[in-house]
DNA sequence: TGTTTTTTTGAATGAACGTTCAAAATGTTA
DNA sequence: TAACATTTTGAACGTTCATTCAAAAAAACA
């Protein structure tokens, strides 16, 4: 007799049970591919990162693309989570965007800054993998209709649509720029002067 | 008696004479790293785009990273020569650097598109290779540099430093949200209203 | 305890990697 | 033509790559 006892969102096998969290071993595919992205991570660093077996690691994800597709979604998912986040727990939309921004080039000051992985994914892979980079395009609209929502709650719809393309660009180059050193001295002045809209928080309702 | 006889930058030797010219494999080395970047290129693929022997090619460039280090170089200053050639062939300064971001957008339509070479480099091998690297942060600064004395001709020397910052941060951005699909409508307008300083271009002479 | 099912193990696989080098070819000089 | 310097050739090198799979171990039930 089967028995499927579903525990914390998963079903237990009936017989062996794993020794690896999936969850962990994602977290850790993540770090290593994020850092030395796909050609530049090889699987002796992904068996040393995660502690798995070539065995358990190919029963479990398939392949190295198999893995990397996953680690992407995962990470994907966590940024627009990590972005609602930051606006919920702000005074006001456009305090929130501002901070998230302000926060990029802090992050960049970490001496293993390694940017984003879904850029770093587009860039590296455009001319190879087709069904990586179509998920990278995906997640990239999700992360611009999310903003584009955010905003609408202040904006019209056409000036959301309009300053949600601006915000994605100005992350963009804040991805790129900040392996750079040398920083603007006052960053929110910076940010200020390239999306001026930032700058009238006292009518936050325009719309 | 030796002869050394420099023709066209070259010093030809005496004896046997190369079957080719280092100029263009340089090129083809450039256009498969730019599109596949380092560990996405193998040596078989610049072996098959150069029309180079294994022996040939490494007595004259000594290894990957070699030819891939000037393939970088041979990149950066043909980048500086486009943008300033283009600022000299505008009716003024302003007109220039809208072009030059106007056509940014412009390139991204072509099928291989490919973004652009420093800017993957930098982002493929920020955690591998420090001797490539250092190398692309110069060709950075020495591009940003460029903008600032361009800037300069029309602005005080401080505003030039804060505007080719911006300029560098946009172009970056441009690169990278150029591979998605969506581009916004009118692509003059919106980099008006990133770059605002680039609409007065009436009164030039703000100095 | 014995049976059953799943998971882990890790040595082995063939292919592809970047690189080398002795030998052949090339072209100039004497 | 003979001697010489340079370049080209391409088979071969050792290493690392992603992946496989038969055997062992683990865990739950009968």
């Amino acid at each position: 007799m089967l028995l499927n006892i579903p525990v914390l969102n998963k079903v237990m096998s009936v017989m062996a049970i794993k020794k690896f969290d999936v969850d962990v071993v994602l977290e850790q595919a993540i770090n290593t591919f994020w850092q030395y992205g796909y050609h530049g991570t090889s699987m002796q660093q992904l068996l040393q990162a995660t502690g798995l077996r070539p065995g358990s690691l190919y029963r479990e994800f398939e392949s190295k693309e198999g893995l990397y597709l996953l680690a992407l979604s995962r990470y994907a998912a966590a940024t627009i989570t990590t972005v609602n986040n930051r606006i919920q727990g702000s005074s006001s939309v456009i305090e929130g965007i501002k901070s998230i921004l302000v926060d990029l080039f802090e992050e960049a000051k970490a001496k293993d800054y390694c940017g984003c992985f879904l850029v770093k994914t587009q860039l590296e892979l455009s001319a190879h993998n087709e069904s990586i980079l179509s998920n990278v395009s995906e997640e990239f609209a999700k992360i611009e209709a999310n903003y584009c929502a955010i905003l609408k709650t202040i904006f019209s719809p056409e000036i959301s649509l309009q300053y949600a393309k601006q915000l994605m660009l100005i992350i963009f180059g804040i991805r790129v720029y900040s392996y750079q050193s040398e920083q603007p001295e006052d960053v929110e002045d910076f940010i200020l002067s390239i999306l001026p809209w930032l700058k009238d928080d006292s009518n936050n309702n325009i719309k």
